[in-house]
DNA sequence: TGCGCGATTCTC
DNA sequence: AGAATCGCGCAT
């Protein structure tokens, strides 16, 4: 089977296509003990540039944002509700604040278990995806096609996806509404 | 130094 | 609908 490390380049890129182009990529985890666990990523969403008020770097690069501001294939972990953690990647180029939260793998819905899954926790915040953390492309030609995936014209594999609102995100304003939460459509 | 809130999840 | 729970950003 193929399968493909995602280098920092797929990262340094608008987000969007970031965003929808994880859908059906392989999270890849080396835990702790050694052991080395995987899912598919099913819904991401993307939080972009300075003007996205629902992004955390609406108020500029802070101490907590800052990463955000760092090199695509950065980690940004953060913790929410004083209990869960959520897990995002750094996209587009340096000093521009971008990022793409995995909201969902395969069998783990909700950005908080994931990262209680893959046990994700701030002590990955600011590193690089390669070593505890990365991401693989496990195209495979020879396999058949899950339903949610098919071919262009050109016999490129493509997987349908269906755009939605953000989640939680009320707060704001013109912002809240912006399309850019990402799932594979079942 | 203090205060209010949140890119969530679980229970009632 | 409400609770749990705490680091961060901003006001004091």
């Amino acid at each position: 089977m193929r399968s493909t490390k995602l280098s920092h380049n797929f990262f340094a890129k608008n987000t969007l296509w970031v965003a929808k182009n994880l859908l059906g990529k392989y999270l890849c985890r080396r835990l702790p003990s050694g052991k080395v666990i995987d899912a598919m990523i099913t819904e991401t969403e993307a939080y972009l540039g300075f003007n996205d008020k629902a992004s955390h770097a609406r108020k500029g690069r802070t101490k907590r944002t800052e990463v955000m501001f760092g090199p695509p294939g950065t980690i940004y972990v953060y913790l929410i509700y004083g209990m869960y953690h959520c897990l995002n990647l750094v996209t587009e180029k340096e000093n521009y604040p971008a990022a793409v939260l995995i909201r969902g793998v395969a069998g783990v819905n909700g950005p908080g278990k994931v990262c209680r899954h893959f046990q994700i926790d701030r002590s990955l915040n600011n590193q690089k995806l390669g070593q505890g953390l990365w991401v693989e492309d496990r195209r495979n030609k020879k396999s058949p096609l899950r339903p949610d995936v098919y071919r262009d014209y050109e016999g490129q594999v493509k997987i349908k996806y269906k755009k939605l609102k953000r989640v939680g995100v009320d707060y704001a304003g013109e912002s809240k509404n912006r399309p850019w939460r990402f799932l594979i459509a079942d």
